[in-house]
DNA sequence: CAACTTCCTTGCATCGTGGTAATGACGGGC
DNA sequence: GCCCGTCATTACCACGATGCAAGGAAGTTG
């Protein structure tokens, strides 16, 4: 079995309490029972129990980040930044995935937010929509990454999508592009972000006085690679095919870039394309991907200062913070 | 504050005990109290404490997966292959990174294995080596996947390396190639699966009669795509460069795939790449990518299942449990 | 020398559950 | 009517840690 205060204390010859204190550097301990104690506690090698820990102190030093989906490269990337980040306050991140279904999006967040398991937590929800997120009371504070869906009561961390969005499209319309299609993003109500980034797009053609088509506009049931292919298709087929995509995702992008090989069109000689999250795979496709790099160490270090704050107990009204992006551009929509 | 098995007992006028035997479906609870206390419970909307009763059964339902990296796209899709099977099994996941960094890997390992806050661990590790590992002591079983490090006394689940590579390297030599490069890995005595897949590629070549020249082989610091680059320039550099590249991951093909483009080089009539991992993103690179894919499914399951008995108390002595892989050929090995 | 402060150590209670076993209530068999 | 088994509920405590405050030793002050 494991070691316990009690074990290390009877080997001491001293009180549990003692051990405690040296153990969390109490102010009052002698250096004689210093010595002693660390003596049995090197012997025994004892590591604190930190779900009795937990229980006491009603603090665990843990966060809950929720995923829709690990395997997505922008989330993997964010999650690696909050790791680190976390690590570094010395918190530890239980990263989770809801699999975008909503019922297993729920039940985790409520385990997540109501069974003293973690203090707080993170929450990068693309399924779940406002009505749904405000029936759940909470116990613990959230902060949401990235869009926030319609108006829970939450601090939430993210970019200006429409901001980004209209310079990725003005970027096109200035490299001489004039029939650019958006790709990306479903019908659901809760898909707020596809929303906004289309207004950008919007705004930018409405701005160059280009007109906004329906048809140059492809919905994707979700932002994989293999989601494009059908959108892509669809565009090339009208008689007046688009002369540039702009991706509301850098996995939708190169799902575009694939299916434009296979149909011969070359990128970007006969079509620019440009995708959104600069994952790091965007520098290695041929050619480079374009793409709209969101600032995702900075997500990091304000979702967590934000949650760390919520956590302290700071009672501000609910803040929507946004951070910086950069437009990186490379060959996918630099003519040669 | 939350709500405890007191204040819904207090609410239902019965002892504390007694909603703790409705929560838990014990056997002998009249269907009164069964109504009341569901009553309660439901009005109060009661959720367990999950660090109580971790406290007190010895047990949390969680287990700790460490990863190395969680960006690497073969870490992630692992992750997400595990996710999914735990939740059918009804256990959380905990997913950690450990960043390589050996010392925090130690750290890690050590919390997760002694703090009694999972029940068992899987671990990934590339950095750690044999001789680090024996000297954590684990009160909770764990289950490694890939390859066994030196001769822990531990489980472990992986493919048979040394003969997936050869089947890459003939696929090669069936398509007519004659001077084979093989790229990845490094001097770490810790890294077990570039030796046991420089083993296959050797064990190829050979059988075809082919010789194994020292400078058809390129180390390389890590596994990821930035650090092809440097291998594929030194290899091309040679008076007589190779036909064709032996990859011991997809993203260091990917990266090759990067560089020969770079380099003017056509993919597969000048020169063919085959990678290892199978990860999503090499069905969607131009040319797509031939790999070995491990059955990622089936790892999952097995290292579940073997950790689940471990943890319900196997004590069968340690073992190595290999599991499936297939070698999909792809365009980037199969000439046009 | 009493009264008080400062320093160190410890006992006790408690966090929220669930295991163990005692207590009661009830009905059936003799 | 008594004993016993089955069913239902409960009291008590332990899981392993820490907050609280009491208690004692040592030193300081008036």
């Amino acid at each position: 079995m494991a070691v316990t205060l009690r074990d290390v204390a009877a080997l001491a010859g001293v009180s549990p309490r003692s051990v405690s204190n040296v153990v969390n550097d109490f102010r009052y301990v002698s250096p004689a029972m210093q010595a002693k104690v660390r003596a049995a506690l090197d012997e025994l090698d004892y590591k604190p129990n930190l779900l009795a820990r937990g229980l006491r102190q009603g603090r665990t030093g843990t966060i809950a980040l929720l995923l829709p989906e690990i395997t997505v490269a922008y989330f993997s990337e964010l999650a690696h930044e909050i790791v680190e980040r976390a690590s570094q306050l010395g918190i530890t991140v239980m990263i989770d995935e809801t699999s975008g279904a909503p019922n297993r999006e729920l039940a985790l967040l409520e385990v997540a937010m109501r069974s003293s398991w973690v203090d707080g937590v993170l929450l990068s929800t693309l399924g779940l929509n406002g009505a749904a997120l405000a029936g759940v009371k909470s116990d613990v504070p959230v902060v949401l990454l990235g869009e926030r869906t319609a108006k829970s009561a939450l601090d939430h961390v993210g970019i200006d999508n429409v901001r980004a969005s209209r310079d990725a499209v003005q970027h096109l319309i200035d490299s001489g592009r004039h029939r650019i299609a958006a790709i990306g993003g479903s019908h659901a109500p809760s898909d707020m972000t596809s929303r906004l980034r289309l207004k950008g797009y919007r705004a930018a053609l409405r701005a160059a006085g280009l007109p906004t088509e329906d048809y140059l506009y492809a919905r994707t049931p979700k932002y994989r690679r293999g989601d494009a292919a059908v959108a892509v298709r669809a565009l090339l087929a009208h008689p007046e095919p688009p002369d540039a995509l702009f991706c509301f995702s850098d996995e939708l992008a190169i799902g575009s870039l694939r299916e434009l090989y296979e149909q011969g069109l070359r990128v970007p000689s006969d079509i620019s394309v440009v995708g959104f999250d600069d994952i790091e795979e965007s520098r290695f496709t041929t050619p480079s991907l374009t793409s709209i790099s969101p600032d995702k160490h900075q997500i990091a270090s304000t979702a967590l200062e934000t949650l760390m704050a919520r956590i302290a107990g700071s009672d501000l009204r609910p803040r929507a913070l946004q951070v910086g992006y950069q437009l990186l551009a490379r060959e996918s929509s630099t003519r040669q």
